[in-house]
Parts: C-alpha cells; structure tokens; sequence
DNA sequence: CGTTCCCTTGAGTAGTTTCAATACTTGTGG
DNA sequence: CCACAAGTATTGAAACTACTCAAGGGAACG
C-alpha cells in the first residue's frame, strides 16, 4: 500500500492514516498473527521487514515479504482467517486498523476501496511471478531474483540506495524464501560474488551493475505495478500491448 | 466462483447469470487473452478447462487451472491489463460479462462485490500453496498434489468421480504445471502407478486410495475453502484455530 | 496403412541436498 | 580486555533428484 501511495490524495492518505488505532514496536522474529487466527483487524507496516510464511514439519516456508507502507493482511479483511503467519524480520513497527473501521471507511471511499482491493491483486500477482520463477530458475538465480524485487520494492518507498540496499536478513532466511537449503545458499552466494554480479554480507546487499544482475535472474519489473503504472490504470488509459 | 455458488442466494445467482451477455464455443488450445492485453470484459469458464500460463522463451508455464463456473480474470477487471495468457484446454464453452456492467452490479450488490473479492482472493490463497509446494516437493509429490487439487476442485461443482476424474491434461501440461519437464513426469507418472498411489491415462486420472494420494502430496484442501467454509465466513462465525 | 501426436526408455550430466565438520562474529560476563 | 557462548557462515564429500539428448513405441485419425 506505501507503494500506492501516489495513487492516494493527500486526503485520502489521511484517511487512511486515520485508521490506524495503535501502533506497537516489535523485535526481530516476534510472530504477530499465527496461520488460522481469527483477525479483527489488518496490520501495516511502518518501519522494518515483516515475511508471510508457514511452517511445514520442521521447516519454515517464506511466501512473500514486505516493506515499509504495506498492508501485509488484507486478504484477512475479507477471508477472516490466515492461512500463514505473519513474523517480524529485524525490528520493526507495525500499526493497526480496525476492520469495523475500514469496512466502514470502505463504503464512504469507493475510491480507497478500490485501491485496497488493488493491493490484495497485486499481491496475487507477485505470487504468480514466484510460482513462475521457483519452476523455471536455478536457486543462484531465485536469489538474484528476490534481491532484484527487494531491491526495486524498497526503491519505491525510499528505502534502496543507488548500489543496493540493507536488511536483517540471514543467509537461512534467503533458503526459506528460495526454496533451498542454506548451505547451498551459501554457495550460490560466493558464485553470485565471485562472478561480480552481487554481495551480500550479513543482509547487506551490494551491486554495482543492478541491469546485469537483473538480467541474470531473468528479472522484469513489470510484475510489481510500480505507483505510477497503477495510476495509469485508475485513469484506465493505458496503452494496447496485445 | 462456481465454488462460491453455495455461498449466493437463488436470486443473486441469477444476477452474476445476467451478466453473461455472450458465450462461445473454443476449441483446444485457443489462446482467449494474451499478456499484456487491455480487457474491456471477464471470462466464465462454462464448460472445460481454463489455463493461466506464461510464455517464457520457449517455454510455457502453468500458474493456475480453473474449473468451470470459475471467473479467470476477476484481476484484469481491476487491473485492467493481464499479466498472463489465459489458454484454453480441451474444448471449452466460456461467457463473457461487461465490466461496465460487472461494475455497476457490484455497486448495486455489495455482497456480490465482496464475494467476487473474495473470489481474487482465494485464487491468491491457491498461489501461496503453489509457490509453497513448488518449494518443499519433489516432483512426483507436486504432480500427486495437483492431482488431489484439481480433483477436489471438481468436486466442488460436481464433476469428480468417486474414483477420479477426467480431464484434457496431457503429461507435457503436467511438467508445466509443476515446473518439470515431459520425460521427467513420464518417469514419476510410472513411479506413482507402480507405488500403487494413482493412474494417469491420457487425461483420466484413477484412484483407490485417496487418503494415501493426498498423504503422499501432502495436501490439505483447506486452502481451496470450500463453499461451505466460506459461505460461514461470510456470517463471520469461524471458530479459532490459534 | 501411414502420419501425427503422444508416450516411453536409456544413458550421461547438471543441479541440489544431506551429513559432518570447521571458522567467523557479536555480545556478555569475568 | 579477554574468553566464552551462541548464532551465523563456510567447506568437503557423497548421495539423491532432475534435466538433456537421443531413440524408439503405440494409439488415434484420416
């Protein structure tokens, strides 16, 4: 939703803002919403990394990330219940709303309404392009492909640097996202550094060249509506590509 | 949608029906929509099968199957632009509604509104298990799983048989649908039958022991929601599973 | 009765995981 | 300030999983 933020008038992102009735700092690993609780409220994300994720026997499985300005569980303002967790990556702060408020808020902002329900698509989106990439990519270019989606998210919200950007993230979160093990993480790692192509060091992530490493990893931007794209769309003007 | 059907009254059922302004008869590989295309209208999948792929160099992906009764591209309505083919398989006959006129339904109807939302939603839910299973399985495990989704999709609207279903599937769908390759299915396709686990047959699938074909896929069809499910989420009466 | 499409098999290679063991960091208490 | 503990990162070797190339087999349709 912070990348929607274009789309949003200086009113409506008051609105918005509005709703949040608390906010709360959480640490590094702190699970806010277990899959299958029953929600009463969605959860944004102001400050830090939150992951969507399940457990499965003893391994943990990440299914998306998300960065500052996102709402991370607006399928739950619909379905009412989850069907991951939701876990906190690094310190974070996350703020609440109230479903009753944003039901409410919903039915006066067609508009707001709209904009939401485009975030839950563009979610779905995201999934499909890692459904794509988890069959059709090496786990050395999975990696490469989830710096390459961080990396541009973050850039939407301010958050990315020219040669890269931070995180808390550790080479096992890397495995959980990928699909792999972090011992082959490890690997693929030192081959994605030894080939010049991008660093990552305790979450830091380096590169120099962002258009080779994007075309290593098969990357194409397009998957993530950025603000301006979706604007367009609201105007429904866009251009034939057929 | 045709798995929400449970969750319409008789008369709100007759409204998504009026919808429909015109249907057509594809034949077997036809191509609806193409990535990238500008849709003015949704697709209803009335009869067959419906693929959500894309084309990556030479290479097809499969991101999703739908069923009939099924909306494929409640998304575009939103989005306006598709970011995936939509493909025919087997002969199908599909219908087509306006989105002016689905637009002006949902501001008439809201619980239809938030049921078509809801409908987006699941599709994500479906994607989140798919990125999951595309991690964590082998490939005769994921071939076994679609196996089990597809058939309790079937289900749902009544076109499963006790022992199986029938469907247009080829084995070379079935490595794009996991993310494989037609040698590599053929092989586990020999492996599942000889396990005894289940049979696959140009296109008819068979089996005794479905219990032990969903055990050994490590599938649980919680995440489709069935209709019933869902028609009590609506009434927001769930019990908490924390 | 042959063409076409789909399915099947074998052999070799590439990619990935697992197990086992060893270093490096960072924070903490002595 | 050093030593230790805990978490994180790294490496090697062996086994497993999946892909590629190449070639054959079988069923359906005209």
């Amino acid at each position: 939703m912070g990348r929607l933020r274009q789309a949003l008038t200086h009113r409506e992102a008051g609105v918005v803002e509005a709703l949040i009735t608390r906010t709360e700092r959480v640490e590094d690993g702190q699970m806010l919403l277990r899959r299958g609780a029953i929600v009463e409220h969605s959860t944004i994300l102001i400050e830090g990394f939150i992951l969507r994720s399940v457990q499965s026997g003893e391994k943990r499985h990440i299914l998306a990330t998300h960065v500052p300005g996102d709402f991370v569980d607006m399928h739950a303002f619909a379905l009412k219940r989850l069907d991951h967790d939701i876990t906190v990556l690094g310190p974070a702060l996350v703020g609440y709303a109230r479903h009753e408020d944003l039901r409410i808020m919903m039915e006066q902002e067609p508009h707001l309404a709209r904009l939401f329900w485009f975030s839950t698509l563009l979610d779905a989106a995201v999934h499909r392009t890692w459904i794509l990439k988890m069959g059709e990519l090496r786990v050395d270019q999975r990696i490469a492909h989830f710096f390459c989606e961080l990396w541009a998210k973050l850039e939407m919200v301010g958050l990315a640097r020219e040669d890269g950007f931070s995180s808390p993230l550790r080479q096992s979160d890397l495995a959980e996202i990928t699909g792999s093990t972090p011992i082959h993480v490890n690997r693929m790692l030192r081959e994605l550094r030894e080939a010049g192509l991008v660093e990552f060091r305790r979450g830091r992530v380096f590169c120099r060249d962002r258009s080779r490493l994007a075309q290593f990893a098969h990357f194409d931007p397009s998957y993530l509506y950025g603000a301006g794209d979706l604007a367009v769309h609201d105007e429904l003007s866009v251009n034939a590509i057929t």
